[in-house]
This record gives structure tokens, C-alpha cells and sequence, in this order.
DNA sequence: TATTTTTTTGAAATCGATATCATTTTGTTT
DNA sequence: AAACAAAATGATATCGATTTCAAAAAAATA
């Protein structure tokens, strides 16, 4: 164990405490000569400072917490590699805190990390609601979100332009030939879900195509969600032949349900997902998806909350929106044109 | 922020701050009525103790670390959600700590972690040494490690008995009438390896089938190490019906490598690898594979670790083997019996 | 009621660092 | 060499909790 203290430094290189602090902390007013010599005392001694202490006294950790809400996803596991890496490089250490889908492991995490005094928190996860974001960030908290827009706050946040993505998927499944296609959206709060039926529906308008309240249907973004939903969707008779499924986690739960119903895709059915999860690239057909640049989205974010932790004041901009990309592959491929 | 502190209580109170830190840890030398005027206060003013503080007098955090060479893994992401919850029902916390495939990166949280002052540290990555471990341990550290056994050592360890999976799986493929049999093995170092090495050796002498040195090879336990590992191994001209896969991932390079040389799998080529990753039920023909219980390794050990760091004196099991089971889906059911 | 025991409480030291302010040392200028 | 400025160092308060030890209050006993 690291036994050895700041003082049991300074005694052996003969100086005071304070000497040893401003040589750790590479204070200029200290001599080469007294420097090196303490320096060598802390290499002998493989001293390295208390944590706990210094964080008392400075009231800062230097360090920024992640709660994710589950990082078996790896869509999640790609942004906080981004997160991580750009907060290492700007000196700041990461603590993951995974929620594991539950809402109060995640209650408790935060209280966690208020108490940790970790010097910022981001949010990569649709549970904590707007209102507990921002009711943390009056009790003075630095916050910052990355997949949604909080709205009338000055939290930080990066978001996909999903009326875009939206757009994208419709026009080309429209392009195919596909003229009754069916929406299986999120979490019907979700920001991301309604964005995404805005797209839809301006897609559709924009091709003189009616749209169909009952070609939409909800799930819960995961596999089994979608696939539920898919079943209802069917269920109500209502007929189509394309689906744009509001991630890949539903759009899997699509192909399970054609694998049971011998429904063939793309011929009998085309379908797009959101996310681009390295599982899509291995299913047969491979699906269709739009790639969002995860690793920049959580780099991005986390350079900036750490800009703002250490400005006093800032005029930076505040939200963020980057681009997605329609990866056309084999789920979507098959055009009913002729 | 959480700006009151304990002696802002202990004033609101009228008490002393000895008496709060009383309530606050549960004490029972403090009168019924006392506690309750504090509680109400602790409430009134939102007060949560500096954690800062608290680990520096009383030298623990409560919390352990978990190294992990790579989240994104959802083999990783298993095993520490075993731990997390184990961890969180003993009253720990837990910070995972990325090491993003990259030992500098795992150095540097190591260091992390010993100044932040966890309690205990797991690791659950290929990159530290044995030696690195044993030092941390020499140096008064509370460490485990999931997925390999460090002898000579007082480390609490879990792992899978590899023998018995390389003997599963190759017994099976022998039953399935293959009789060349090619081992795409991991880092030629790592125990895995070799104890697979091991258990397919032992197989096939138990068949009375010879072992060809020609049909090892190995591999980085990647994908794209499988993929090269299998052209090399392609390329020898030492023919093979089948091969096992130290793990999945290696096992998709196969598929992939399979997919560009037109081999069909199971039918020119058995498949099986080891770890049942998600994807494996995504590929076609789906893989076969040997499940390990992941999350069970991960909570087993932290539990045993946070014993040890509880009690004085342990004469516990410091070593767990857990069972594995072989799932035997379409890339390895094709016979060639008659 | 006086005395002893038990229960509660508080004062103050402590954990190991940082940071302020005073002091000493060194270097410059006249 | 004297006077002053600048650089280097040290003594000490401080961060906010826990913990020890002593003192006070309450309860039990004589």
C-alpha cells in the first residue's frame, strides 16, 4: 500500500510540505535544485498522493462520472469510449456508472456521484427526466446530456438531427418503391421517437404519400420490444411493405418475428433500423441502418463540459447536432419498382 | 451543490458534530429522541457527507474498481454487471475502468485506482501480468481477477474450466464423425489457450486420433485475428473438417473468411467457438458455442473479495472453477456419419 | 438521598493534502 | 556595501468528516 505521506517526503528531502506540494502540482516558484531533490525523494519513496485529501482540500477531483444506462448496448459502450478518451487527454479520469436499464440503480448513482464530488456528470441515458436534470444542475452540478436536447436550460447536449435521419430512411425506402411504410417507434416520449415521426411523416408528405395513423406503433428500443410491436402491427391488418424501425434492437425484433412468420426480407418486407450496432453487419440479410458518429458524439460532449467546468464564464455554444449516415445494405435493397 | 456540511447540522441541531456522525453511521449510543431531531434536519437541509472527508479519516471508500480490457465486449459487460450487483448489495460501489484494449491505458488506471483509495481492485483483462499482480498484492492491495488463476498467490480467482470445454467441444465434433480437427487457438501465452490446447489434445487421444501440429494456430482472440489465423492455417494444405475456436469473436473471423472462400458452413466446415456472445444466435448458420455463466463468475468473486476485505483472518476457498456448457447449434450439426 | 453504573454527549485530535501569508534567501541596482 | 526587488521556502490554517477520550446526564442501586 501507499503508505508514505506528503510529510514523510518532505522530511526525508530536508524541506517543508509546502515545497513538496508546489513541486507536485508544478508550481514555477520552487528551485531546480530543491525540485529534483524532492523529486527523487518521491521516486524512493514511490510516493503518490493521497486522493481523498487532496480532493478535501481542493474540492475538485479532476474527475468526470458517466452514467450510462446500460453498457451492455454497445451503441453506449461507443460513446463513452469517446467520453473517456477526450476527458483522458484533457488530464480528467472517467468512473462508469451503469444503470442496467433500472431506473433507481440509476437514482443511486447519481447520489453516488454528488457525493464523490466528481466534477461533472453526463447523462447517456433516457431515464433521468429532464426536470431531475435539471434540478441538478441548480443545486449546482456540472451536467451534460448526449442524445437529447434539453430544452430552456443551459445544459450542454449533443443530439443526433433524428427528423433527418427520418427523412433519410422514408426518401429511400419511398425511392424502392415502397409506398405504405410502417413506423415502429420508440418510447412514445421519447425525443428521439417523436423527431423521428416528424421525419417520417414529412417524408411521406413530401412524396404525396398519405399517412396512416395505423402503420404506427410503439415499442420499448429493444429486441423484444420490437418485436411485440411488429406483432400488433400486424395484427392490425392495416398492410405494408417496408418498416422503418426507430433502432436496430427493434428492427431485430422485426426479423425475429419474419424468421417465426416465414415473412422474406426485403422481398415481402424492406426494413431500416437506426444506429448502425455491430450485429446488424452479421444478420442475413444484412439491415439497413443509419450510422451516427458515436465516439465523436461523446468526445465532442465531454471536451465541452470540461471547457465549461473551467471557465468562469462562457459563451460557447451550448447544443450540439451531428450528422448521421443511411447505410443502404441488403434489408432494403430489394426495389418493387419496375 | 451540497453545501452544508456536518457541523452545519450539528449547529441547526444543537448537538456537537461527534453526535451527527453518530446518526449518520448508525450508531446506538445515541439517544432515540437526539437522532430523530438530526434526521429531520439531515432532511431539512439536503445534507449528504463530503465523501472526500469521510475516506480520508476513515481510509475507506467503500467502493472497488474494476479493470476491464474492454467494455465494449459483451462478455465483459456480463461479468461486471455479476459484479456491480454483487458489489452493490454488500454496500460497495463499483467504478469500471476501460482499459480500451490498450496496456498504458490499464497501467494508468491502476494508479488511479490506488490513490483514489478503492478498497479493492478486479481485474478482468488479459494485459497485466501475473507479477503485476502479485506486486499490487504485496503492496497491501485487495485484488482478484476473473478469468485466470494466479498460482503461488493468495489472489482470489474464478475461472472456467478449460479442459473440460476444449473436451466438450471436441468430443462432439468427433461424434459428429470429424476426425481432422483444426484448433484456432488465442495468444499462445494466455491460459486459455493453452488449457484448451490442453483439453483438445486430451480429446483426441481419448478417440484414438492423432494430433496434427499443423492444425494449430493462433490467433489474438479478435475477429480479425481469427479471420488471419484461419487463412494461415488454410494455407498449410494439412486438410480439416471441422475447427474450435478458442472464441466467438475468432470464430465470425472464420465465418467471414468462410463467407469471401465460398466454405459452407457446417457442411465443408464444422464451427464452434466458445463464450456465447449475443451475435453468435444472429450469424447463419448460428454458431455453436459453450456458454460460461459470466454473470456468476462476476458476482461470486466479488463477494469473495469483499469477505476478505472484511475480515482479519480468512481460511475461505481463494480459488472457484465454474461450469461451462456446451450449446450445440447449426455450425457444427451437419454429420458425416453414415 | 447518596452513590454507583450506564447512557449520552461534546471537545479536540486526526486523516493528508493545498494555499495563504510571512519570512528568508538570493539577485540587482545604485 | 547598502538598499531594494525578486525568488524560494516554511509555518500554519484549512477542507469535512471520524474517532478517542473525557465529561455530563440519566438510570439504577444501595
Amino acid at each position: 500500500m501507499n503508505d508514505s505521506r506528503i510529510i514523510d517526503v518532505a522530511n526525508r528531502a530536508g524541506v517543508s510540505v509546502a515545497t513538496v506540494s508546489r513541486v507536485l502540482n508544478g508550481s514555477n516558484l520552487v528551485s531546480g535544485k530543491t525540485k529534483s531533490r524532492v523529486m527523487q525523494v518521491i521516486e524512493e519513496l514511490n510516493y503518490t498522493p493521497n486522493a481523498a485529501a487532496k480532493n478535501l482540500r481542493s474540492k475538485r477531483s479532476m474527475t468526470i462520472g458517466v452514467v450510462v444506462s446500460d453498457i451492455e448496448v454497445s451503441y453506449y459502450a461507443e460513446i463513452i469510449k469517446g467520453i473517456e478518451n477526450m476527458a483522458n487527454s484533457l488530464h480528467y479520469n472517467v468512473i462508469i456508472c451503469d444503470a442496467q436499464n433500472q431506473k433507481e440503480k440509476e437514482a443511486g448513482y447519481v447520489s453516488l456521484l454528488q457525493n464523490r464530488t466528481v466534477d461533472g456528470m453526463i447523462f447517456v441515458t433516457p431515464f433521468l427526466s429532464n426536470q431531475e436534470l435539471v434540478a441538478l444542475v441548480e443545486d449546482g452540478f456540472n451536467v451534460a446530456v448526449v442524445g437529447r436536447l434539453i430544452e430552456h436550460s443551459d445544459i450542454p447536449c449533443i443530439h443526433t438531427d433524428n427528423v433527418k435521419i427520418a427523412i433519410d430512411v422514408v426518401s429511400h425506402l419511398i425511392e424502392q418503391g415502397h409506398e405504405r411504410i410502417a413506423f415502429l417507434s420508440g418510447y412514445a416520449d421519447a425525443i428521439d421517437s417523436y423527431e423521428r415521426l416528424e421525419g417520417y411523416m414529412k417524408a411521406l408528405r413530401g412524396a404525396n404519400l398519405p399517412f396512416i395513423p395505423d402503420l404506427i406503433e410503439n415499442g420499448d428500443f429493444n429486441e423484444d420490444g420490437g418485436y411485440q410491436a411488429f406483432l400488433r402491427l400486424l395484427g392490425k391488418k392495416a398492410s405494408f411493405t417496408a418498416i422503418f424501425a426507430a433502432n436496430d434492437e427493434m428492427a431485430l425484433g422485426v426479423y425475429l418475428a419474419c424468421k417465426e412468420l416465414s415473412i422474406s426480407i426485403p422481398e415481402q418486407l424492406a426494413v431500416v433500423g437506426v444506429d448502425n450496432i455491430r450485429i446488424t453487419k452479421y444478420v442475413t440479410p444484412r439491415l439497413s441502418t443509419v450510422e451516427q458518429p458515436k465516439y465523436t458524439m461523446g468526445a465532442l460532449l465531454a471536451e465541452k463540459l470540461i471547457d465549461r467546468m473551467n471557465e468562469d464564464v462562457y459563451h460557447d455554444q451550448r447544443v450540439f447536432c451531428v450528422e448521421s449516415k443511411l447505410l443502404i445494405r441488403e434489408s432494403s435493397s430489394f426495389s418493387r419498382k419496375q
